[in-house]
DNA sequence: TTAAAATAGTTGCGGTTGCAACAATTTAGT
DNA sequence: ACTAAATTGTTGCAACCGCAACTATTTTAA
């Protein structure tokens, strides 16, 4: 402030002129609302049933698609496969989720519930769906449909090239 | 499968007919996107900044709010105070932020950005900005503020109270 | 047929995270 | 005024994360 000249000027407009104002920024809106969503959410399985995130979605994927690979996890969860080795390493241990091999690509895992596994998930499903159904008692079904949209366009236009965007 | 009699059929309705259809559990989508997008948008400044996400988002505070503390910026971004409390102490040490103490309350911390660190902000804000608008991209004006509408109307319904949601 | 490239998964490593316990200070209640 | 509770920020610790390097297997293509 004291030592400023009006070359300064061109250059920096600071406070009294700013170009980014965070609550209205996209990324860190959906930020943090991501955040407070998926952390109530996982409080809602992680003492129960002693979940991590990570977990809860291995477990997730297997109810819905069981036999897939540790990659096909990957790709649909978007965790890197490390984690992911590990996160199922663990599964395996507490004999939630269990995994043979392909017979024809012996690289390739066949990931699936164990008895104890699909009984968590199914406890666990009807507070994900009733936490889900409390989130959007804040929409009317069109708003709901509208949003989802959006937010589907907005998705595949990430996803096109998630590099080449800047 | 193999063991399931008519008693089960009523509690376990299982993968031929699954509950919770993950591509469109609103979390997880949320989730996903968010992660691409962050991501994304870190790679901008990480490398020409070194700059990590939690890191840039201090600056940001700082570049719009001059003076809060670190318990302000914890309430703002949503993070962690002890995570916020080690990054600070990093980027003091880096000499991008300062650091004082209220002089009416000896716990409270006054932060705002050096010279450099609001040279470093004025150079990462542009970027930022344009990021955002090439995100915008896949929305028209009308979709957008409808979008950035239920955003926020799911914004403020998850905050009335993160834990009683469920 | 064979060597190079691609794919699936694991592991080592350094850095980061989040929780809980803590110290210092301020506020509230009596 | 005095003690208990609340607030602000820091630190120890264990878990977790992502990157890169690695092994093993399969595919490609010369």
């Amino acid at each position: 402030m004291s030592s400023r000249n009006k070359n300064d000027m061109k250059k920096n407009p600071v406070s009294e002129n700013v170009q980014l104002r965070l609550e209205h920024f996209l990324p860190y809106r959906l930020s943090i609302l991501t955040n407070i969503i998926s952390s109530s959410l996982s409080d809602t399985y992680k003492e129960k049933f002693q979940l991590s995130i990570t977990e809860w979605r291995i477990l997730a994927v297997l109810g819905e698609y069981p036999g897939v690979s540790a990659d096909e996890v990957s790709t649909k969860t978007q965790m890197e496969k490390s984690s992911l080795s590990r996160a199922i390493a663990k599964l395996i241990l507490r004999k939630l989720i269990q995994r043979e091999f392909s017979q024809i690509d012996q690289r390739r895992s066949i990931l699936t519930l164990t008895e104890s596994g699909l009984s968590i998930y199914n406890k666990v499903v009807p507070l994900a769906v009733e936490f889900e159904r409390q989130l959007l008692k804040c929409f009317s079904g069109s708003e709901y449909e509208q949003f989802s949209k959006l937010l589907e366009r907005l998705f595949q236009h990430v996803g096109k090239d998630t590099a080449q965007i800047l």
